[in-house]
DNA sequence: ATGGCTCCATACTGGAGA
């Protein structure tokens, strides 16, 4: 099974380039964040069209996330992290597809920091941690997809001193991702290119793709069973040169049948 | 140190993104 993570940048004028997207990828399921259209915009109609059930979570303006799959409707577990019911933001929906728990997350971006952003950053960290524990514990597979918002190391930064004081890669940033990590989970594309150089963000400013100035920020966390069903995965970084494109490109994993 | 680009809202400009 083919699953992907995709931050579109605003699901509606994406579309022409999602569905291009989806048709030559193929993936089985898909985890879509910022989706940048209230719940009732949401272009369900097209996607269905595509050969693809969805649900989601929309909101007006920001943020917003999906669950997209073809290979049985997703059965919804949660569409709201747990631990802050004062939280408006849509940043988190769960769903069963084909056994396997997906969690698909958009965490906050957290600049400028410090600051009230940060905060709402670490704070929503911390209750992901807490959440993560809980999957961990019921011992049955899961996928944590999604945009992170954090470059866990230097190697997924094109320039990484330029980057120390922002929120992306702020030490208590990337500690909080460590330390996400060792519960047991596994970052599944780090995992298995352990040395290599993979971006999945490149900013439309300053010619990014181009001069492959890029982050890797988009990630998978696979449960240890779910580890084990690792095969592969890969960045579909052509797809960020495309006409009216996101600044996000598509990523993906596949796991053992 | 700054600004460069693109999205959305209901707009001729501003907030947010990373």
């Amino acid at each position: 099974m083919k699953i992907a993570t995709y931050n579109v940048n605003g699901v509606n004028g994406r579309l022409p380039v999602l569905l291009k997207w989806l048709k030559e990828a193929k993936p089985h399921v898909v985890c879509l964040q910022e989706l940048k259209a209230p719940q009732e915009k949401f272009p369900e109609q097209a996607i269905k069209d595509a050969g693809y059930d969805a649900i989601w979570h929309g909101q007006k303006s920001w943020n917003g996330v999906a669950i997209l799959s073809r290979v049985g409707k997703p059965e919804e577990l949660r569409r709201v992290l747990p631990g802050d019911p004062e939280d408006a933001h849509s940043r988190y929906i769960e769903a069963i597809v084909q056994g396997i728990v997906i969690g698909g997350l958009y965490l906050p971006n957290g600049n400028p920091a410090p600051g009230p952003k940060f905060d709402y950053k670490l704070g929503w960290f911390k209750r992901l941690s807490a959440h993560a524990k809980k999957l961990l514990a019921q011992e049955v597979p899961v996928v944590l997809a999604g945009d992170f918002n954090v470059m866990p190391t230097e190697l997924d930064v094109y320039k990484p001193e330029r980057w120390v004081d922002d929120a992306l890669f702020r030490p208590e940033v990337r500690k909080a991702f460590k330390t996400l990590v060792a519960q047991g989970w596994t970052d599944a594309i780090r995992t298995l290119h352990p040395n290599e150089k993979i971006y999945t963000f490149w900013d439309y400013f300053r010619n990014a793709y181009a001069r492959d100035a890029g982050l890797r920020i988009d990630h998978f966390l696979l449960s240890p069973d779910l580890a084990k069903r690792l095969k592969k995965c890969g960045v579909d970084r052509e797809v960020r040169g495309w006409e009216k494109t996101s600044d996000h490109a598509p990523v993906w994993i596949e796991i053992k049948d």
